[in-house]
DNA sequence: ATAACATATTGATTATTCTAGATATATAAA
DNA sequence: TTTATATATCTAGAATAATCAATATGTTAT
């Protein structure tokens, strides 16, 4: 059985009305591509860490710190402490939802 | 032929990123359901004028007006002049190739 | 022409967001 | 246990958005 869980698109379009968060959700689409490896781990699974989105996005390490609690506030993505580090990824599932919703209900 | 236009998501969310501006957008979507009948013409084809949006919002007019402007310069909305009437309706395709821009690029 | 009405624009105030520096917290290394 | 490093949070100023009253514009009726 599906649940097909409504998200709130004002909360949503809130997070993605900026330009750099919306870069942000897409280099996470392809890590690979667009982050240096990582060091301290060999795989991109739990995403990407802080200080590589930060070098990318060439904002302020509190900005982007920022940017990232807001957007896992709205769940579109997942931290994951590895040691010193956080990574994050991309929430497919919420994502997709929220598309879902914006056809439904736009 | 099919030609996809995309979006530009950030903009687009921008107008979305309003209570009121998606209120409208939704209530557009079923102008019969959520509107009284126009007295001067005996259709909702063209919309719903600017004065019945801003009843049923509850927001002064020079504010529903300003929404509406911006809804329109995102091309989310399209305006019909009727005499001494502005009438709004959404504009499906671009609503849609919004979606499908999500759909692809986000 | 003038008055009345619907909508758009302007100007001003308040609220929210952006952004960075400073500081705090958490973890690892020495 | 001190030190270094990565990230998070706090504080504050600048920029943008929300909102309304007042005014302007465009249209119709008198």
């Amino acid at each position: 059985m599906y649940y097909f869980c409504a998200m709130n698109i004002v909360e949503i379009s809130k997070v993605l009305a900026n330009d750099t968060r919306v870069r942000i959700l897409r280099w996470l689409k392809d890590p690979v591509a667009n982050f240096p490896p990582h060091q301290d781990i060999d795989h991109f699974d739990d995403g990407v860490c802080v200080g590589y989105i930060q070098d990318k996005a060439g904002l302020s390490q509190s900005t982007i710190s920022t940017y990232l609690t807001a957007m896992q506030n709205a769940q579109l993505v997942i931290p994951t402490r590895h040691g010193k580090w956080t990574y994050y990824k991309r929430n497919e599932p919420v994502i997709e939802a929220y598309i879902e919703t914006l056809k439904a209900e736009l």
